[in-house]
DNA sequence: GCATGATAAATGAC
DNA sequence: GTCATTTATCATGC
């Protein structure tokens, strides 16, 4: 839902201001939901993410069992994550990125 | 159920200050510049990001919120809108 | 009391 | 997989 994005910007005219552009549109009733994961489950995933940055099918398969959340969202937290260590490194560093790429097992 | 939710132990990361009042002219003067289209590319963001004296990932939260924020109103944001739009007019004008 | 900046889930492009 | 983003939520300013 996002293919409107393109380098086309006109400087906004009196008549264009109030238009209502397609990065405005697909929101107002479809709410996104997002679950606010517990500390409990925040704790174990960051516990696992403290032996391995990234995770096998078959360990996110156990680890999210254990906590009653989806694989796709385990996956997607470990993703998250890594983006999270990325800019906190990032930040206190100067570049030198401290997270290796995928393995394959 | 459990009290849950609540302790976020490691967020003493989540301290705000508010950003200068310049910074926010800056800011808006672009959001309200590129209304068809207000996602600066990574060049443009850290060029506002040096002229507001903040991080570029700072910028990057200022739009994100800024988009999401002004398409929730659509009629409220309308007299920034003008606000600015006549800003930019007086800036053509010289 | 909401405005505002930052962060946490979730999506989608690539 | 990364990563920019959307959206809700959180924490603070005033």
């Amino acid at each position: 839902a996002k293919v409107f994005k393109r380098e086309i910007d006109e400087t906004a005219s009196t008549t264009e201001r109030n238009h209502v552009y397609e990065w405005m549109k697909g929101d107002q009733i479809r709410r996104k939901h997002r679950q606010v994961y517990t500390r409990a489950q925040t704790f174990e995933l960051e516990k696992e993410y403290r032996f391995s940055q990234y995770l096998t099918r078959k360990r996110r398969s156990e680890i999210a069992g254990g906590i009653q959340l989806s694989d796709r969202q385990v996956k997607i937290w470990f993703q998250n994550r890594r983006m999270k260590e990325k800019r906190e490194n990032l930040k206190f560093n100067n570049g030198t990125s401290s997270i290796p790429k995928q393995r394959n097992d | 159920a459990v009290m849950i939710l609540r302790s976020r132990f490691l967020d003493a990361r989540r301290k705000r200050r508010n950003f200068s009042k310049t910074a926010t002219e800056v800011l808006n003067e672009y959001f309200y510049s590129h209304l068809s289209n207000p996602y600066p590319s990574e060049e443009a963001k850290e060029e506002l990001a040096r002229k507001c004296g903040i991080s570029v990932s700072q910028v990057s939260n200022w739009f994100g919120n800024k988009r999401i924020r002004y398409k929730k109103n659509i009629g409220k944001a309308q007299e920034e809108a003008n606000l600015y739009a006549s800003k930019l007019a007086n800036q053509a004008a010289q």
